[in-house]
RNA sequence: GCGAGGGUCGCCCAGCCAGGUCAAAGGCGCAGGGCUUAGGACCCUGUCUCGAAGGAGUUCGUGAGUUCAAAUCUCACCCCUCGCACCA
């Protein structure tokens, strides 16, 4: 064994070894099985450190279980499919200045290389093998005879079965649904295609269809508090702005006719209506006449406002003064000014608000309310927005709706808009309208986007009621980890609605039965845990062509019989009935594990999709969530840099410092920041351990007396082994190592200290079995040299009840304690000590604790039972002021004992006397100072009669300084 | 706005669910000492404040409350991070 550690050699080797042996190709047997996936990488790029965390863990699991005596099945796959790749094959062709830079830079690509990736399959070809090699070098424990990539031929054959069977199964389905779009490159704009606007989300709008009265035109309001409709008291529209007359087709193809701003036509040319403008109506046309109000027919007076912006909305707004700032205060405006150019002679002030919110702390007008204590003076001033967002936030939260609002009464203003928004469109007064929450939202190309309805767009209906019942239910039998992301997973089945699973460009495997359209890169990555069972018999022969739709119907559900499948995919009887074994072997997986980003959409559809499919003993048994990794505060981008790949880190580090590293910054769902500095320190801290071992290995100390010191390391040993295990079931990977080796290291400094050595060679062997799920190349490495075979298969070290010695423990903690106060009484005090002297506690002290800790046991504690019970004894009697004073210390102290501490204190005294003794060299050598130990019940020196403060477990100290008389005169 | 998670002694972070054993583990950084020709590595000590005797005081986002006792329980508030979709 080299004395220093050389990690590229090392690990090297062991990879060649551990592959040879092929000791991680799992083969169904007799053994339980356990089966871990990871979200198979998405290959537009290296794999980066952030790869590295998700993966080690999930290497950590395969390799803890498989040493727990499990069968573990860890394989892995490419993801490929969707359209990032072939946009980075376009940018590199045209090499685009940024991603040259940064591909070569930070991805690590070699510049003639990288310019000739101009093409997806070059990119899918490359980085897989990149990859692979990658997961090699740091020593995943991967089956690799079940790799695949998601866009070869017999993975299409599957994707195809799984679609015609969720189409027939109805869980797909044709409708339309809102995108943000591009007029321009007419097509749907990516986050990253976006210029500005990039946090707008697509909000939708209630669409209130006013009737212009005496006419069939409608007047649409947009509004997002469809509720407020019970108290318009008017209509807005902007004199200034040149409204259109459109002729409106709806899907169903009913006919209306609408005014609407010139913006808002603009946008409805993009949903699911038709629409064509009949004519131009100024705003001015329209003031002065009545509008109906649909929910109640009551008539309202059409005004003038220019606070109306023809870019939102409809361009014509309703008017709530009670719960509105904004129209109360267009509406004050008014009050005083001559509106007869309209036609308008009656009245402004005198028409009355209508309340319909009541909130606790308001009036019946809020609106009127917020806007004068702010002091907001007409419709322009800006702080107009700001009451208007108070109001909207008390309403929205504690307000309930008022018997203005009929069968509405009572319901709290949170729960309304969904409920009232279906209900007015189902009897034809409302639309649904969707608009950017921010405007505007400007596409890479300059082009302002829009909302557009997708139609004929291909949906998995999430949304289904029964396909969600079935979710939760797999949910609630499901293990995971940290256990608070169980209400993450329950509130995103509930949000979940239909999902889009259809596109027009990119890679992947079309829809069967319409060809058009590819399908989507995350709806053809749900279950294909499953394919991994099969996909070592599709390296080993069978033919895409083979795998026909009755073929995975056999062998995924059993459905058919074997030999008409055999007769028709010409599979042998045999081989068909193996792949079914093997599937109903390792099925259903038992752990995912995955970054926490994946939640809301993979690891959902992952769900979804096995419930659907598979039968419920197949359904998933496990998820364990991880966070991100960020590099020195920055977060990582693929497409931007900053970067650290999987590959630069190994170089510079090793295998098993990296994985040292990431598995011990974070765990759960925290994000790990990696920093140079720390990862330095951890590389010392494993080479420190591989001293230790070496240390150990080459000076075998012939074994002796077994002593209390070498009884302390092995019983706190077990503790580490206990919490380690504890940690590594709960796949806490930082507690895991803190226990595992942190705090071993710093057992062994105490223990060296102490001048331990005979525990060692015991302790070494299953101290590196306990770190090989975590450092497996520098474990095998030490193991070779003190035992055969590879420590990968050999059992994980469990606690071994009978090396526990709280008694030792004890020992050791007195020891410790005796010291440290040494040590602060020289700190404090200055002193260079010639000699220390130590004094033993006084034999009626004893019995006073004794007592107490007895009476304590017995319930019966308190100050008169023991100075009854203590007075008994004569010599306690002789301390006739002392006695009292110390019982009423002790008990004290005592109280706050546990049970188990009293017991432990009452049935085994420590004999102090004969650790001192045995400490005293030792004591000796660390204060560099001699050290005398005396009996307090016979002191021979003790001129500051420190004696007295001595107590059971802390002898009294006295430091006797240079120059002092260190005896009796 | 909605949902989830979080704010601990310079930094990262454990403890909180099951209140006392908590001035609060571990790592990093920093300071002093040992070792060494020197540096590095390693080991020891210190790192909230005060203290010439092992002690005391003040701390765990802010403010109240429950309790003999609160970092831990309750309530209110402030602040931070992430997700909110058709994108992997």
């Amino acid at each position: 064994m080299k004395p220093e550690y050389d990690p590229c050699e090392v690990e090297d080797r062991w990879q060649r070894e551990w592959d040879s042996a092929g000791i991680f190709q799992a083969e169904r047997d007799s053994r339980e099985k356990f089966f871990i996936t990871i979200p198979y990488p998405y290959l537009n790029g290296n794999l980066h450190v952030g790869h590295t965390r998700t993966f080690t863990i999930g290497d950590v699991i395969a390799r803890f279980k498989r040493m727990q005596g499990y069968n573990v099945l860890y394989p892995m796959g490419f993801h490929v499919t969707g359209t990032p790749i072939v946009g980075l094959a376009e940018l590199i062709a045209k090499k685009d200045p940024q991603t040259i830079d940064v591909y070569h830079r930070f991805h690590d690509i070699p510049m003639d290389l990288l310019l000739t990736l101009n093409n997806p399959l070059k990119i899918v070809e490359y980085f897989s093998r990149e990859a692979e090699q990658d997961m090699r070098s740091i020593g995943y424990s991967i089956d690799w005879r079940r790799r695949f990539t998601t866009t070869d031929d017999a993975y299409k054959k599957f994707i195809t079965w799984q679609f015609n069977l969720l189409h027939e199964l109805g869980f797909v389905s044709k409708g339309s649904h809102p995108v943000r779009w591009c007029p321009n490159d007419d097509n749907p704009v990516e986050d990253h295609d976006i210029l500005r606007g990039e946090d707008a989300t697509i909000v939708d709008f209630t669409l209130i269809k006013f009737g212009l009265h005496g006419s069939s035109l409608v007047l649409p309001c947009a509004t997002l508090r469809p509720e407020t409709v019970f108290g318009v008291t008017n209509l807005w529209v902007n004199p200034d702005v040149t409204h259109v007359q459109i002729e409106v087709v709806h899907s169903d193809e009913r006919r209306e006719e609408w005014v609407v701003s010139r913006d808002a036509y603009e946008k409805l040319r993009f949903t699911d209506k038709r629409v064509k403008i009949v004519r131009e109506v100024s705003g001015r046309e329209l003031i002065g006449k009545r509008a109906v109000n649909p929910i109640n027919d009551t008539s309202v007076l059409i005004l003038p406002a220019s606070f109306v912006s023809p870019e939102n909305g409809s361009g014509i707004v309703m008017s709530v003064p009670a719960h509105a700032p904004y129209d109360y205060l267009a509406l004050k405006d008014l009050y005083d000014s001559d509106l007869s150019e309209y036609g308008i002679f009656e009245d402004i002030s005198k028409i009355k608000f209508t309340s319909l919110i009541q909130v606790p702390g308001f009036g019946n007008f809020p609106a009127v309310e917020v806007t004068e204590e702010l002091g907001v003076t007409d419709q322009s001033d800006p702080r107009a927005e700001e009451a208007t967002k108070i109001v909207y936030r008390r309403e929205f939260h504690s307000g309930e709706l008022t018997e203005t609002t009929g069968k509405y009464a009572g319901i709290k203003v949170s729960r309304i808009k969904d409920v009232l928004m279906e209900e007015m469109i189902e009897i034809g007064i409302a639309d649904l309208f969707y608009e950017f929450s921010e405007q505007p939202v400007i596409c890479r190309c300059g082009t302002r986007c829009v909302v557009k309805m997708v139609k004929d767009q291909w949906f998995l209906t999430y949304s289904n009621p029964k396909w969600k019942e079935a979710v939760y239910t797999c949910l609630s039998g499901m293990n995971l980890l940290p256990p608070e992301i169980r209400t993450e997973f329950e509130n995103k089945i509930d949000w979940l609605k239909d999902k889009a699973c259809a596109r027009r460009r990119g890679l992947g495997t079309r829809l069967p039965w319409d060809q058009e359209w590819i399908i989507e890169s995350l709806a053809d990555s749900t279950i294909y845990m499953s394919y991994y069972i099969l996909s070592k018999f599709i390296t080993t022969g069978i033919k895409p062509e083979q795998l026909t739709e009755s073929f995975f119907d056999y062998v995924f559900l059993e459905i058919g019989s074997v030999e008409a499948v055999a007769r028709e995919t010409e599979i042998p009887v045999k081989m068909l009935e193996e792949i079914r074994a093997d599937h109903k072997y390792w099925y259903p997986v038992d752990i995912r594990s995955s970054g926490k980003d994946l939640i809301p959409n993979h690891l959902l559809f992952f769900l979804f999709h096995h419930t659907a499919i598979f039968p419920e003993e197949d359904w998933p048994r496990g998820i364990a969530i991880n966070g991100f990794v960020s590099l020195e505060g920055k977060k990582m981008s693929k497409s931007k840099g900053p970067l650290l790949t999987m590959k630069r880190a190994i170089k510079e580090y090793g295998a098993d410092v990296t994985r040292l590293y990431i598995l011990s910054t974070a765990e759960y769902t925290q994000d790990a920041d990696w920093r140079s500095g720390e990862i330095e320190a951890v590389k010392k801290h494993l080479e420190r351990f591989y001293r230790i071992a070496n240390n150990i290995i080459s000076t075998q100390e012939t074994i002796g007396e077994i002593e209390n010191i070498d009884r302390w390391l092995l019983s706190r040993f077990q503790h580490r082994v206990r919490e380690a295990n504890d940690a590594l079931e709960k796949l806490q990977t930082r507690r895991a190592l803190q226990n595992a080796l942190y705090m071993i290291l710093n057992d062994l400094r105490w223990y060296e200290r102490r001048g331990g050595k005979k525990a060692l060679p015991e302790l070494l062997h299953t101290w590196i079995q306990l770190l090989t799920p975590f450092i497996p190349h520098i474990c095998e490495e030490i193991h070779s040299k003190i035992a055969e075979g590879f420590i990968t298969e050999t059992p994980y070290p469990t606690p071994n009840p009978s090396q526990i010695d709280q008694d030792a423990e004890k020992r050791e903690e007195y020891i410790q304690k005796i010291l440290e106060d040494i040590e602060e009484i020289l700190n404090v005090t200055k002193i260079t000590p010639q000699k220390i002297i130590l004094y033993t506690t006084p034999r009626w002290k004893k019995s006073v604790y004794q007592t107490a800790l007895r009476l304590k046991l017995q319930e019966k504690l308190d100050m008169k039972t023991v100075m009854n019970e203590i007075m008994k004894d004569t010599e306690v009697k002789k301390r006739g002021k002392e006695a009292p004073k110390y019982t009423q210390k002790i008990i004290a102290e005592i109280k706050n004992m546990t049970n188990e501490t009293a017991d432990l204190q009452a049935s085994n005294p420590i004999t102090e006397e004969e650790i001192l003794k045995g400490t005293r060299k030792f004591f000796e050598k660390e204060l560099n100072s001699k050290i005398e130990i005396q009996d307090a019940d016979k002191t021979t020196h003790d001129p500051q009669h420190k004696s007295k403060h001595a107590e059971p477990m802390r002898p009294a100290i006295y430091v006797v300084g240079r120059g002092e008389t260190a005896e009796e005169e």
